[in-house]
RNA sequence: GGAGAGGUGGCCGAGUGGUUGAUGGCGCCGGUCUUGAAAACCGGAGUACCGCAAGGUACCGCAGGUUCGAAUCCUGCCCUCUCCGCCA
């Protein structure tokens, strides 16, 4: 969330950047007025505290007196008003911090001063492209062709068993998929400075209120019941990677943290309906490698470059064609204050997909999440910036390797970088 | 699923309803001593919020309650651990 302080004492600032985002004065106050809600909050607090104040050297006193042997009756009976009052005032205090709070998880993030303004995906801009799209000398197929000619994706049957936005990899596209994972790990492990985790798939829903899905998005998860409990499906790693550190204080020598898991993602897909209704391209279930990283306020912008360069690197050993895009303010994810998507090309729809999505979330997870750092020893504690990328959708880039090493005759060249993965493979026949 | 134990400051561990944000120990930082280090001794050290400031308030798993006053009493919840059962 935002710095409430930030947002009281900068209302202009704020109600401008907001509006970058397509967000307008009176959508945030259709929601409630933050500003009002802060003045309300504060003059409660002022009275609160002081008449705590007085219940305190009170009790004090009533103690000095115990003590002494004199009576102190008079003064329990006035302090007893003083209880109810606090009582009263305290229900006030209490309404309005909900309130306020409640508001400001629903206020996205500021995007940051270089973020292009625009309404929609219209307005990003292209940043730069690498590599050329294959001449194939044919036209080029889908992969849900490709992959169902050669028996290696199944979408009939994974219907059959768990219904529509599911599929089944057989033989050498498991394999493909294994590999391209084990490939990912290695690079983003032992050339690019992550460590691995594997974390829960399974997460409470204060860990998603941290993150920033909840409590607007809850439509897009899966989320499960176990007798009394519940518990969500993980959308992406990003949700309990960036949470590792929840309610920590972490050492300046500490940042930056760099992160890298693979793991399945689950999302509902709820309000996509008719949308990329065919092939891999949008599962309730798929496989990501993700990238997070805890830094410094005054590097984070740096460090996502190079989070992008780490996605990145993915893409151009395994040969395939991208580009990559700054999101503009319309387009942005709720937390993010900066985006880079990095689209793949893909010959069978003749078009550029996102397969990585690297973001900096500045501060505004780490408030919701409480991750701070200290910058040095004695100083006080400062909110983290987050950073998250994908480093890459999986699925996706199995997409891209088949529709890019399509040939003539229906097979697929297994890029040159994996095969050390596939004990050598060269072509799935 | 059944039975039991426990959650206090970075860690360990005290705490009778009343100057307890909290004894003590370890670890940490500064200092004295020492050629240097260790030991010993002295001192320091949490987080957030309100306030121009002085200063104030809150926090002993969480939320309520009793009381003039709660780490301490009551209720509910959460979490951890142990044993039994079941199980990849």
């Amino acid at each position: 969330m935002l710095d409430l302080r930030f947002v009281v004492e900068n209302r202009d600032r704020v109600v401008e950047m907001l509006g970058r985002r397509g967000l307008s004065v009176d959508a945030i106050l259709a929601a409630g007025d933050p500003w009002a809600l802060d003045a309300e909050r504060r003059s409660v607090l002022q009275k609160v505290e002081q008449l705590r104040h007085r219940q305190r050297l009170a009790g004090e006193e009533i103690a000095r007196r115990g003590k002494a042997g004199q009576d102190a009756s008079e003064l329990k009976a006035d302090m007893k008003g003083v209880a109810e009052e606090v009582k009263a005032l305290d229900g006030r205090l209490q309404d309005a911090e909900a309130r306020l709070g409640q508001l400001m998880l629903v206020l996205p993030n500021l995007p940051d001063p270089s973020v292009p303004v625009g309404p929609d995906a219209s307005a990003n801009q292209e940043v730069r492209r690498v590599g050329e799209p294959p001449q194939l000398g044919f036209t080029p197929k889908a992969h849900w062709d490709i992959g169902t000619r050669l028996g290696i994706l199944d979408f009939d049957r994974a219907a059959k068993i768990s219904g529509a936005r599911f599929a089944v990899y057989f033989g050498a596209g498991a394999r493909l998929e294994r590999a391209l994972i084990q490939f990912m790990l290695d690079l983003h492990t032992k050339e690019r400075g992550y460590r691995e985790v594997i974390p829960p798939y399974l997460v409470t829903a204060e860990t998603l209120l941290g993150t920033g899905q909840l409590p607007k998005f809850e439509a897009d998860l899966f989320k499960t019941r176990a007798g009394e409990k519940d518990l969500y499906l993980i959308p992406t790693a990003e949700v309990p990677l960036t949470a590792l550190h929840r309610d920590e204080i972490l050492e300046a020598a500490d940042l930056p943290r760099r992160y890298v898991a693979f793991t399945p993602c689950f999302r509902s897909e709820a309000g996509s309906y008719g949308k990329d209704v065919r092939g891999l391209i949008r599962q309730h279930q798929f496989h990501k490698v993700e990238l997070v990283k805890l830094t410094t306020p005054e590097t984070s912008l740096a460090e996502l470059d190079s989070m992008v360069a780490d996605a990145e690197e993915v893409l151009k050993r395994l040969g395939l064609p991208y580009r990559v895009v700054v999101l503009c303010t319309g387009d942005m994810g709720f937390w993010s204050a900066k985006t880079y998507d990095i689209e793949v090309w893909l010959p069978g729809q003749a078009l550029y997909r996102e397969i990585s999505s690297c973001s900096s979330c500045t501060d505004y997870q780490a408030r919701r999440s409480s991750i701070r750092y200290r910058p040095a020893p004695k100083e006080k504690p400062r909110y983290v910036h987050t950073l998250n990328g994908s480093g890459l959708a999986v699925g996706r880039t199995l997409i891209a390797i088949l529709e890019n090493g399509q040939q003539a005759d229906g097979s697929v060249v297994v890029p040159s970088a994996l095969r050390p993965y596939m004990d050598g493979l060269e072509r799935i026949v």
